[in-house]
DNA sequence: CACTGTGGCCGTGGTC
DNA sequence: GACCACGGCCAC
C-alpha cells in the first residue's frame, strides 16, 4: 500500500516506533516501523566490545574535521541507556542523549503535522518520506472544560465529584458544542446522564464517535485531565480516552503533562504563556477570561470561582452556561494559535504535542540538530551540570544603552537595525565551528575572536534559511487579502519563523544549550555595540543630536522639515554595513518625552513616550505599561502623557491628576481600579522578605485559598495595618482601601516624573485650592 | 532539570 | 535617614 497522509503523532509502543496518520480523506490509522533501531556513535577501540552491540564503521564530521567512528546499534532505547556509561568508560560517545522518537524523525527527515508519503504492508512501514503538499490540515478538534465540586475551597479529585464537562469543537468542519452533566438542567445543549461515572464515559464516547484528533483545554495539563483521570480511577470508568483503548497518561515530575494516545492534547494555557513570555502577545493576566477577551475579543460569562458548588445547588442554568462558555472561549483561542503551532511543529520538526509545550530554545535546538544531521555533523551533547554552572556563573556583556537627557523634544526620527543579532550572526559567520578554525580568510571580532569567512557555519546556515524563508512568505503574504486562508497560513509561517530566528542568539548563550558558544555570544554583542556606536558618531557628524540609543535603535533629533536628511544619513550608514545588515527607519515622531530617574537628575533608560504625525502614541517602560501598578495610577499617567503629547496642555494634565486625587480622597474609587497584580514565583515559605503580594497571599492561604508558584495575584492596599505589607489583601478579601497610599505611592509618583520635567511640584497637585495657570510649555 | 540572553528601573522592607 | 538586597517586570 502506498498512501499520502498527515503525520499527526509518533510514539513508542513496546519499544517500537508507532506512527499515527490521517489520510487526506480523513481515515486515521497507525503504522509501526520495526526496522528502526536506536544507536549512538562511538570513538574508541572495540576489540573487547563486540558482544555489546551491532557495530558499523562510519565517517562523521566534528565541526569541519572528518573522524572515523563506530555506529553502535541496540535492540531498544533501554539497552542503549544501559550501555552508554560502559562505552563512555572505553572511549567517546556521541549522540547518545537524543530521544528515540526524535532520532527517528531526524534520520527519516520527517516533519510532524506535515504530509508524508508512506508505503506499508499490513501495519508495517516499508518506506516513509516527507512530501511538499499544500493541502490544509483539517483535524477534528474539541475543546473541553470541567466544573468540580468545591465546598472546601479548592476541589480534591479523590473526594469531590466532577459536576459537568462542556465541549466546543469542529468535526469535519462542522461546529459541535454542548455540556454533559447528571443534574436535570433544561437547556437544549445539555445531555443529562444518570451519574458522574456515566458522564465521564459519555465524554470518552464523544471523543471516539467524533474521531477527535486534537483535544484542547485551558490549563488542562494541570487541572482538567488529571482531575478526570483521578475521578475515572475512583469511579472505575472503563471507557478509554485513547485511540488505542488506553487511559489518560499523566507525566510524573514537576512539569505536568497529560497525554491521550492517538489524539494530540494541546493545553492552550501553555501556548498562551509561551507567546506571552516571548512577547508575541502582551497579557497582564493569563486567565482564560483575560486571554479570550484580549486576544480574540470573546467575552465569556463570568462567575466567582468559589461559588461553583453553590451554583450547582441552584435551580437556574448559570453554571452550565458558564461552563459551555469556557469551552467556546478555549476554541476561539485554539483557532487563534493553532496555525502558528502547526507551523512551529513543521518548521522545527517537533511533534505538535511537544511544540505546543516547548520553550523557544527547544525549537532552535531541534532545527540545529536536523541541520547537523543534514551536514553529517555530530550533534553536541546537552551540557553536564558542572559545565552548566560554569556557563551560568559567567554571563557575557550585553547591549549598549545611552542615557537620555530628560525633557520634551520635537522632531524625532527613530531608526533601527533590522534583526540586528541574526544579521550579525549571518554576516560574520559566527558559529562554534568557525571559531578559531584553520582558515585563509577570517574576521576578527572586537575581542579578538577569529571567525573563518570561507567555510559556512551550521548556525549561520540554518539561520539564513529561516530568514530567507520568512522574507519569501512575507512577500507572498502581501498578495492576499487579510481574511483569506492563504494570508492566514502565510502569516502563521512567517510568524513561526520569526519566533525561531529571534531565539537563535539567545540559544547560543543559553547555559543549557547543546550549541553553547561564549565567544560567539560576546562577539555578537560586541559587534552590535560597535555598529550602533559607529552609527551614533556618524549621526553627530551629520548634525543630528542623538537623543537616545538602546541596543539596535537610534533616536535622532532633526530640524523641522528635514526628514530627507535623515533618509540620506540612513543610506550613508547602510553603505558601511555588510549586505545582510540594514538600518531601517522606524518612524518620524512629532514629539517625545524622556524623564529622569526617580533618584537624582540622570535620565532614565528604557522609559519614553513618543507621538507620530498620525497621533499614534508609543509608550515604553512607564508605569502605565506595567501590570504591577494599579489601574488608577496607570490610567492617570496615560492621560497626563497623552494630554501633553497631543495637546501640549499642561493645565489639563494637572486638572486630570487633581480629579483622580479627589476621587481617591473621597473614597469613591472602584476597588478593581486599585488592584495591583504580581506573580508569586516561588513557594511562599521561600521568600526572604515579606513583600505586599507575599503577605497578602499568606493571609489568603490562611483563609483556605491555595496559591501555587507561578500564579498571578491581585491585591489591594487596605486601611488595616501599619506597613504596606500588613495592609495588603488579595482583591477577593479587600473591603476598603487606603487613600493615602494610592495618592502618595501610586498616582503621584507615576505622574510627577513627567510633570516634574515641566516644573510642577507635588504641592501643586495636592493643593485643592484654585488652580494656578501654568501656561503652555511649548 | 527548566523553559533564549543582558541591561535597567524601582518599590518595599530590611540593615545600620 | 541613608543605604542596600530582594524581587518583579519591562526594553530590546
Amino acid at each position: 500500500m502506498n498512501e499520502k497522509a498527515f503525520l499527526i503523532d509518533v510514539d513508542l509502543f513496546k519499544e517500537t516506533i508507532r506512527l499515527i496518520l490521517k489520510s487526506e480523506k480523513g481515515r486515521v490509522f497507525r503504522l509501526f516501523d520495526k526496522n528502526f533501531k536506536p544507536y549512538f556513535y562511538f570513538k574508541g577501540e572495540i576489540e573487547n566490545l563486540k558482544e555489546r552491540g551491532v557495530f558499523e564503521k562510519t565517517e562523521k564530521l566534528l565541526g569541519f574535521n572528518k573522524i572515523d567512528v563506530w555506529k553502535v546499534f541496540f535492540k531498544n532505547p533501554q539497552e542503549l541507556k544501559r550501555e552508554r556509561s560502559f562505552f563512555e568508560s572505553k572511549g567517546t560517545v556521541f549522540e547518545a542523549d537524543i530521544p528515540f522518537i526524535y532520532r527517528y524523525l531526524i534520520d527519516k527527515k520527517l516533519t510532524p503535522t506535515g504530509m508524508v508519503e508512506v508505503e506499508y504492508e499490513g501495519n508495517e512501514v516499508k518506506e516513509i518520506k516527507t512530501i511538499e503538499d499544500e493541502t490544509a490540515f483539517n483535524p477534528n478538534i474539541l475543546c473541553f472544560d470541567i466544573e468540580t465540586y468545591n465546598e472546601k475551597g479548592t476541589s480534591n479529585p479523590s473526594k469531590d465529584p466532577c459536576l459537568m464537562i462542556s465541549y466546543a469543537g469542529r468535526v469535519k468542519g462542522k461546529k459541535i458544542e454542548g455540556v454533559l452533566t447528571y443534574k436535570n438542567f433544561k437547556k437544549d445543549f445539555v445531555t443529562v446522564f444518570e451519574n458522574e461515572k456515566q458522564m465521564i464515559e459519555g465524554f470518552a464516547e464523544l471523543l471516539k464517535k467524533n474521531k477527535i484528533d486534537i483535544i484542547a483545554g485551558y490549563y488542562s495539563d494541570v487541572f482538567d485531565l488529571p482531575y478526570l483521570a483521578e475521578r475515572s480511577k475512583v469511579l472505575g470508568v472503563k471507557t478509554p480516552f485513547g485511540r488505542d483503548k488506553s487511559k489518560i497518561k499523566l507525566s510524573k515530575g514537576v512539569k505536568k503533562t497529560a497525554k491521550i494516545t492517538g489524539r494530540v492534547h494541546v493545553d492552550v494555557f501553555k501556548v498562551i504563556s509561551f507567546l506571552n513570555a516571548i512577547g508575541s502577545v502582551k497579557l497582564h493576566r493569563l486567565t482564560l477570561e483575560n486571554a479570550s477577551t484580549e486576544l480574540v475579543g470573546f467575552k465569556k460569562k463570568m462567575i466567582i470561582k468559589k461559588n461553583i458548588f453553590e451554583l450547582w445547588n441552584e435551580t437556574d442554568d448559570t453554571l452550565v452556561e458558564y461552563c459551555l462558555d469556557d469551552s467556546k472561549a478555549c476554541l476561539e483561542l485554539l483557532d487563534f494559535v493553532m496555525p502558528l503551532e502547526v507551523e512551529l511543529s513543521k518548521i522545527s520538526g517537533t511533534l505538535l504535542f511537544d511544540a505546543s509545550r516547548n520553550a523557544a530554545s527547544n525549537f532552535v535546538e531541534s532545527i540545529l540538530m536536523r541541520e547537523s544531521f543534514e551536514k553529517n555533523t555530530l550533534i553536541p551533547p546537552i551540557p553536564k551540570d558542572e559545565s552548566f554552572k560554569e556557563r551560568y556563573s559567567n554571563p557575557i556583556q550585553g547591549a549598549f544603552v545611552k542615557m537620555p537627557n530628560p525633557g520634551i523634544y520635537e522632531n524625532i526620527a527613530v531608526l533601527d537595525f533590522k534583526s540586528l543579532y541574526p544579521s550579525i550572526i549571518i554576516s560574520y559567520n559566527i558559529d562554534p565551528s568557525t571559531l578559531n578554525l584553520e582558515c585563509e580568510d577570517f574576521f576578527i571580532s572586537p575581542q579578538g575572536h577569529k571567525f573563518c569567512k570561507t567555510k559556512k557555519g551550521l548556525i549561520p546556515t540554518a539561520l539564513e534559511n529561516l530568514v530567507n524563508a520568512r522574507n519569501k512568505f512575507k512577500k507572498e503574504m502581501k498578495k492576499f487579502e487579510l481574511e483569506t486562508f492563504e494570508y492566514k497560513s502565510l502569516f502563521a509561517r512567517q510568524w513561526a519563523l520569526k519566533i525561531i530566528a529571534n531565539a537563535v542568539y539567545g540559544y547560543m548563550v543559553y547555559p543549557r544549550s547543546r550549541f553553547y558558544c561564549r565567544e560567539c555570544g560576546e562577539s555578537i554583542t560586541a559587534i552590535a555595540r560597535k555598529s550602533i556606536s559607529e552609527a551614533m558618531s556618524l549621526a553627530e557628524k551629520n548634525g543630528f543630536t542623538v537623543l537616545y540609543v538602546d541596543t539596535d535603535s537610534l533616536f535622532l533629533k532633526f530640524n523641522q522639515g528635514e526628514e530627507s536628511k535623515v533618509e540620506e544619513f540612513r543610506k550613508l550608514v547602510n553603505k558601511t554595513l555588510p549586505e545582510k545588515m540594514e538600518l531601517e527607519l522606524e518612524d518620524f515622531y512629532e514629539r517625545g518625552i524622556f524623564v529622569s530617574k526617580k533618584q537624582g537628575v540622570a535620565g532614565a533608560k528604557k522609559k519614553y513616550a513618543l507621538i507620530n504625525k498620525k497621533g499614534v502614541v508609543k509608550i515604553r517602560g512607564f508605569e502605565l505599561v506595567r501590570r504591577d501598578w494599579s489601574k488608577i495610577a496607570r490610567e492617570t499617567q496615560r492621560k497626563v502623557l497623552e494630554t501633553l503629547l497631543k495637546k501640549g496642555d499642561l493645565n489639563e494634565a494637572v486638572a486630570e491628576v487633581k480629579r483622580t486625587i479627589k476621587l481617591l480622597k473621597e473614597e469613591k474609587a472602584e476597588l478593581q481600579d486599585l488592584e495591583i497584580h504580581s506573580t508569586i514565583t516561588k513557594s511562599l515559605k521561600n521568600y526572604e522578605v515579606l513583600s505586599p503580594e507575599v503577605s497578602a497571599a499568606l493571609k489568603a492561604e490562611k483563609k483556605g485559598l491555595k496559591i501555587e508558584p507561578g500564579s498571578s495575584v491581585g491585591f489591594i492596599i487596605t486601611k488595616k495595618g501599619k506597613s504596606i505589607s500588613e495592609k495588603a489583601e488579595l482583591s477577593e478579601f479587600a473591603k476598603d482601601y487606603d487613600a493615602d497610599y494610592y495618592i502618595n505611592n501610586q498616582v503621584l509618583p507615576a505622574v510627577l516624573k513627567i510633570l516634574g520635567e515641566l516644573g510642577i511640584k507635588k504641592e501643586d497637585l495636592l493643593n485643592d485650592s484654585k488652580q494656578k495657570t501654568f501656561g503652555d510649555w511649548n
